[in-house]
DNA sequence: CGCAAGATTATT
DNA sequence: ATAATCTTGCGA
């Protein structure tokens, strides 16, 4: 078998905020029984650290949030409001809590991007049962290529705290 | 044990 | 605008 296009695990052992830049233009794919699914990412948010009030790191650190201290390119999937997975990647700098959560991505055999955290973890068949899986396994990898795409740089949506500071990285698609 | 809030989405 | 739906955390 081929080797496989896949960044290491330690590539996200890195600030949040700088793996949620890095992962923009990048290709993520899972494997599924019966096919693999790549996209582009194309919108991503950090979150964590001490003072991101936001980060379920921090108001819910209990629970499925707890791997957020774990293992730097691990996943952590949670149910916004109980209906929607949600893909995140932990990427933990120095014991600090910190994840990535893939907000928009455009797969690779569609001409339209998906937008939204839920949709875009439905596209790619990712469910709770995903949580602890690694990005640089078996399910799970991202490539080493990227694409180069203009990013734009804003605050974060969907929150109410934590509204401050711009941690979402969008691409600018033609 | 009960309740309110939440990193959302589809429908009215 | 609002319902759908459930985990987590907090207060009684």
């Amino acid at each position: 078998m081929a080797e496989r296009d896949a960044l290491a695990c330690e590539h996200f052992a890195r600030p949040a905020i700088d793996v949620a830049l890095d992962l923009i233009g990048r290709t993520l794919d899972v494997r599924d029984a019966e096919t693999v699914r790549s996209a582009v990412i194309v919108e991503t948010e950090a979150y964590g650290g001490v003072e991101d009030l936001a980060s379920h790191a921090a108001f819910r650190p209990g629970g499925r949030a707890a791997i957020m201290r774990e293992t730097p390119g691990l996943i952590y999937v949670y149910a916004a409001y109980g209906m929607y997975p949600c893909l995140n990647i932990v990427t933990n700098p120095e014991g600090e809590p910190s994840a990535v959560l893939i907000r928009g991505i455009l797969p690779l055999e569609a001409s339209k991007s998906i937008d939204g955290p839920g949709r875009s973890a439905r596209w790619l068949g990712v469910t709770l049962d995903d949580q602890g899986q690694s990005i640089c396994g078996d399910r799970f990898w991202v490539s080493t290529s990227r694409v180069p795409l203009p990013v734009e740089r804003t605050r974060r949506i969907g929150i109410t705290r934590g509204v401050d500071t711009e941690w979402r990285y969008v691409a600018r698609l033609e």
